[in-house]
RNA sequence: GGCGACGUACCCAAGUGGUAAGGGAGCGGUCUGCAAAACCGCCAUUCGCCAGUUCGACCCUGGCCGUCGCCUCCA
């Protein structure tokens, strides 16, 4: 039985979707400003797996995944750079989704973007003004915060409590100070849509609201995002959502942890951000997944570079695995209570670090049975599972092969040169010239080059 | 000030009211021309500190210390 905690109870609870056998979820994406960090791949990896978990418990999940493309700081940035805002949004929403594409993550059923669901956030707005719930002043609209008795509900936080440090700027048209904006009013130069109320641009909250509604429905299943989303961005989501349709918006809220760099936050300020492109150059894009996931979701990230080199590392004794071991000539459930235990683990709030450790657990015990040629069936049977229930994880999706050998290394490898090195060192072992060979080894090594002999010959991999 | 999270071996990290998964590193061994990989063995009588509840707590309660996050844009 699936369990998740669920930040709107503060609870672990039982999984039970609206309709059988469906989840509808939807997850906050970034607002592309600037290219993707760490703390997005985090995001995307858990919610990739949670999606994955799901699809193997049989549930046919629609994944829905927005892109903000308009907003204040993408606004910003564009009139920094002197160009127009889309330049902004387009560059950046590409070099999401190649991040994306490249760390192997499951492309979303629908990925709407604001700008092009401005209709639909006009009708979310017209709607909640003739609830009661929103009002225009001056080319802006606002929510209203004191008609919204639960609102709070999420971050449990109290309306008195958030008053205190709230004030009404001058300029602002807010009757409360607590009041958030749904329609914000074009100023001069700034992109715009015609809308009921004059000129202008949706808020950040609304956007998801509306793209919610428009994809998903009404009330959905799973909401999920950034930790830091609880406030106010969820929070306004539920009550402007649980206002228009008056029905219950999202059953489960999840939120990931965040990626610190030596526990301190990333920001700009520090100058700490990890760039998730560059981390990507050094790394196996499932090395960084194995890194992620070797941590329960919502706990936080201390991220190094030691430790990410060790997650490698993890990583590579698996792949060493997949290459080893000859699959099995046909499909058997190895014997073993691994699946068990694996499904535990993630039933458990989706623990993938426990079940990694079944994973690791699993690699020693392949290694065991393959040692003999009577329990190699058996070993090639064990296989299976592994790659199977690493999938789930989204890990193991590359050729074992080419993992070793196309892995991201300093400079660029001849592997011909390497391939005629091998073969020059083969020759010299045979004529047990072994000095030689070691030699050919020595210069392999200042390649970074790995070699293994074996019964079945040399092999050779780029290290890690 | 309000709300919240966390503190487990050298490092990373799960975890449970009944006595600490897993990985990395290290050490010893098997194998190997040498190595690498793999396998076998060793590696926390102890879970920030103090008190309480309990037959029994690392896990429950209270206090303290320390680290961090949210309350303004943020994955």
């Amino acid at each position: 039985m699936l369990k998740v905690y669920n930040t709107l109870t503060r609870s672990q609870e039982e999984f039970k979707t609206i309709e059988p056998h469906k989840v509808r979820m939807y997850v906050c994406g970034p607002t592309v400003y600037d290219h993707a960090h760490i703390g997005h791949g985090r995001t995307y990896i858990v919610y990739d797996c949670i999606l994955r978990y799901l699809t193997y418990k049989g549930y046919e999940v629609k994944y829905v995944r927005n892109i903000t493309d308009i907003d204040d700081k993408i606004i910003k940035r564009a009139n920094d750079e002197g160009v127009v805002f889309s330049e902004i949004s387009e560059t950046y929403t590409a070099s999401y989704n190649e991040d994306m594409a490249n760390l192997g993550l499951l492309p979303p059923a629908v990925s709407p973007q604001a700008t092009t669901t401005i209709k639909g956030i006009i009708q979310f707005i017209e709607t909640l003004i003739q609830k009661g719930h929103a009002y225009a002043s001056d080319g802006d609209v606002y929510f209203s915060i004191p008609a919204c008795k639960e609102y709070g509900k999420l971050s449990r936080r109290r309306t008195e409590d958030l008053k205190v440090g709230a004030r009404v700027f001058p300029g602002e048209k807010k009757k409360d100070p607590l009041d958030f904006a749904l329609w914000k009013k074009a100023k001069p130069e700034e992109p715009s849509w015609d809308s009921p109320w004059g000129k202008g641009r949706p808020g950040w909250h609304i956007e998801c609201s509306a793209m919610a509604k428009e994809h998903l429905g009404e009330s959905i299943d799973i909401h999920a995002g950034g930790q830091d989303l609880i406030f106010p961005h969820h929070e306004n989501e539920i009550a402007q959502s649980e206002a228009a349709n008056e029905a219950q918006f999202a059953t489960y809220w999840f939120h990931n942890g965040f990626v610190n760099i030596n526990k301190e936050k990333m920001s700009k300020s520090l100058g700490n951000m990890v760039n998730l492109k560059k981390l990507l150059s050094k790394f196996h894009a499932e090395a960084i997944k194995f890194y992620m996931l070797s941590f329960h979701y919502r706990s936080p990230i201390d991220f190094s570079d030691g430790a990410m080199e060790e997650a490698a590392r993890g990583l590579d004794r698996m792949y060493r695995v997949l290459l080893s071991v000859p699959p099995s000539p046909e499909k058997v459930e190895p014997e073993g209570s691994f699946r068990e235990r694996f499904e535990e683990a993630m039933d458990d709030d989706f623990n993938s670090a426990k079940a990694m450790g079944v994973l690791f657990e699993m690699v020693k015990e392949i290694n065991r049975l393959q040692r003999k040629k009577e329990t190699l069936a058996q070993a090639g049977a064990m296989k299976d599972l592994f790659v199977e229930l690493g999938g789930v994880l989204g890990l193991f999706q590359a050729n074992p092969e080419e993992y070793f050998k196309n892995r991201p290394a300093e400079g660029d490898l001849d592997a011909t040169k390497v391939e005629q090195l091998i073969a020059e060192r083969a020759e010299a072992r045979r004529e047990k010239n072994f000095d030689r060979a070691d030699q050919i080894r020595d210069e392999l090594t200042a390649m970074n080059v790995v070699v293994e002999d074996s019964p079945e010959g040399t092999s050779w991999r780029i290290k890690g």
